[in-house]
DNA sequence: GTGGTCTAGACCACT
DNA sequence: GTGGTCTAGACCACA
């Protein structure tokens, strides 16, 4: 399946990370699957209305995490996940996030409690 | 009550954001108090070991929003915060927190249930 | 349409400043329109023949008060206004500049009518 | 009769500068007179709550301006206007203090109109 | 190419 | 002493 890629500029992520973001989404979902072919860079590019640098970018940086495998002259294909991070990496990468966006939050006011009800309000709705 | 302002150059966060952040931070927090004088550009910026202009920046940028006063040749003071942001605005601000937040997480494959749970690990042994 | 920038060295107003309003001022009077690409902080830097950071300066106000829009490696560009500032907030404004006005004027001797007398003289003749 | 001085620390404009509009409006309007003395350095300093060197400022430059008159020993005094400007002199004062508002409104996007009817409406409560 | 950040050091205005 | 502005020049991140 393929992925409808929408990118913000107003949201003051670089549009590489955005690209990045939604294709390890894809994956995490199940959108995306081992072995599926990714669009050419070329394609996105156009499809993005970016520029060919950014989103070869955006796949280098995968291709580099293991996410993808490129073939030469082939494509570009979601790599075989075998290089599965532990658990214990898992939960540290969580950590990190989290204590990230506390701080930010904070930063504003809000409190761990106002945070988490906003996540609890998503719950539901979320595809 | 002071604050302990401290750099981190690792982080990716540059100099005159963290040092917005904490500002903001101690507001939200009441370690800093209506009319209240910060240190002095100059004497933050040894202190922290940047440039004075860094520091400057960052209270420019507070006193555009608000937050800071300042009175040429005096000094640079918490703000009157009657200009509080609107409870709607606060609100949105949260949501983008969130909603970036999740984004991220997700993309690395994390539940909202598991985000959710990690934060509640902090509620109680946060400083 | 592009502005044709001038800075005036003796008016005592800032560098940075005067570029603001002359920004505002292109905003206002429709000399420039939103979407529209402003001149490049190095290319304005040298028409100017000023250093790069007091354009930067300057547009990164304007961007906080979200009258542009910036993409980091693409451009600068006037916002979308539909943050129009309010009609009471404009009303304000109005009344802080003619308050300034006359207390100036007024401690020269100079009274209302007089004022009044001086404005309608340009009614005509502006461009 | 004295003048019930005020001063506003938002209003950005320094407070030698408030203060020296505040004796030519007083000259301007008759509330002071040829003769008369001021409050000592000091005392207004008191009273104003600011530094000596503030009023200090502010009434040398009145000094050079042939608005004071300071009598070693005995006090400040208004000055006898025997120095009158001439009426060209004054005109173009007055053109001078137009324009420079009528720029400052322009980029905000106002209209000569706007500000003519914003004036009209103190015409009636002016002391 | 674009904008963003930072430094070192200067000079000015205000209190 | 305070903050404000500006320069010259460097390096980084993004498209």
């Amino acid at each position: 399946m393929m992925i409808d890629f929408k990118l913000d500029p107003k949201s003051g992520v670089p549009f590489y990370r955005q690209i990045i973001d939604q294709i390890r989404y894809g994956v995490a979902t199940g959108s995306l699957n081992v072995g599926e072919q990714l669009p050419t860079v070329r394609a996105l590019a156009v499809q993005l209305k970016v520029n060919l640098n950014t989103v070869s970018k955006a796949y280098r940086e995968l291709e580099i995490q293991k996410v993808l495998e490129t073939q030469q002259g082939t494509g570009t294909f979601i790599g075989s996940l075998d290089v599965q991070i532990s658990l214990e990496e898992r939960q540290n990468k969580l950590a990190g996030i989290c204590t990230e966006y506390l701080s930010i939050a904070a930063s504003y006011g809000f409190s761990i409690d106002e945070m988490i009800n906003e996540l609890k309000q998503r719950q539901g709705g979320d595809k």
